[in-house]
DNA sequence: TATAAATCCTATCAACTTAGTAGGAATGGT
DNA sequence: ACCATTCCTACTAAGTTGATAGGATTTATA
């Protein structure tokens, strides 16, 4: 990347975004509590990932709206997975918070756009985006939410309560 | 990725920009010349590879800073590659030109910095992000410009002259 | 039934990035 | 001298990101 203007700049461009790292540890957060009935307060998890309130809050009603969590209003309120830890992907996570998990548009399997200005069908860099789709969803699709929250326990052993 | 306002918007989010798949069209059409001494002009490229002429300047000029092309102005000038197309990497184009390949800070090869607000030695998803960023890296590296350019002159069958 | 606490919703914002364009200066061949 | 080319600085509109503001709605409980 070419820097013109600034020095020591932090570039994070087509890295995911900070509102998904927020979400996919929002979640690693609600996955990790011990009774999966008992709902997680928005602020409760806001405190202990150290997420900004209110930027948290529109995180969790997408992953609601998504249907990967569950809500409950009123003072006993909060958040529930509404699936198992193990059958949410890394890979629904993303597709949700940032969209496309491809490189190029032509090869996105859910995002699929042409490419303008270049024929798809002697697409000369097509091959090789691929491949990298390919070899990023085998990984993506195969780290759940479950195997997130036991590297989380692991390295950060919880309170008995 | 949550679309709460458009409908049919054709998301390119973390996607590598237009602007990375002109340059790697441009040093295509340039590899695919068959005088390597001879330079290739701006609006040739433009004219054959459908890309803003001033636009691609401001492109070529970048891959010259970057060691990547040699120029040559006045009226027989042009551009022309600094080293063969087989020791220029995909990977290193996407550098050049977007900047980091890895999706997060924290894993980032050539553009770490740290992710604030999550402890790195306890992070739960740096590893998933390290396998990404490995496999792509397995990819990009072993696609030279060379091998792009083959591809390219296969299914574009040039004019002699 | 009031109240406190939680989610839910719409709107707004500053800073930054993207994909260019404008206008011309510098250079080199003829 | 002329012309074509690269080179350079500056500018711009549109969109995205990472939030915050202010309150409406819902629910358990005193």
């Amino acid at each position: 990347m070419v820097l013109n203007k600034k020095i020591n700049y932090i570039c994070e461009k087509n890295m995911i975004s900070h509102k998904c790292k927020y979400a996919i540890r929002a979640l690693i957060d609600i996955a990790a509590q011990h009774d999966p009935n008992k709902p997680v307060m928005s602020s409760e998890i806001a405190a202990r990932q150290q997420i900004p309130k209110k930027f948290l809050e529109t995180i969790l009603r997408d992953l609601r709206n998504s249907r990967i969590l569950h809500s409950r209003r009123g003072s006993t309120g909060g958040y529930t997975l509404l699936k198992p830890a193990s059958e949410i992907t890394t890979t629904e996570i993303i597709r949700i918070i940032d969209g496309p998990i491809a490189l190029l548009p032509c090869v996105s399997l859910n995002y699929y756009a042409s490419c303008e200005g270049c024929d798809e069908s002697t697409c000369q860099i097509k091959g090789v985006f691929e491949q990298v789709r390919d070899k990023t969803l085998g990984i993506l699709n195969h780290t759940s939410l479950a195997d997130l929250r036991d590297q989380y326990l692991k390295n950060t052993p919880q309170v008995g309560d």
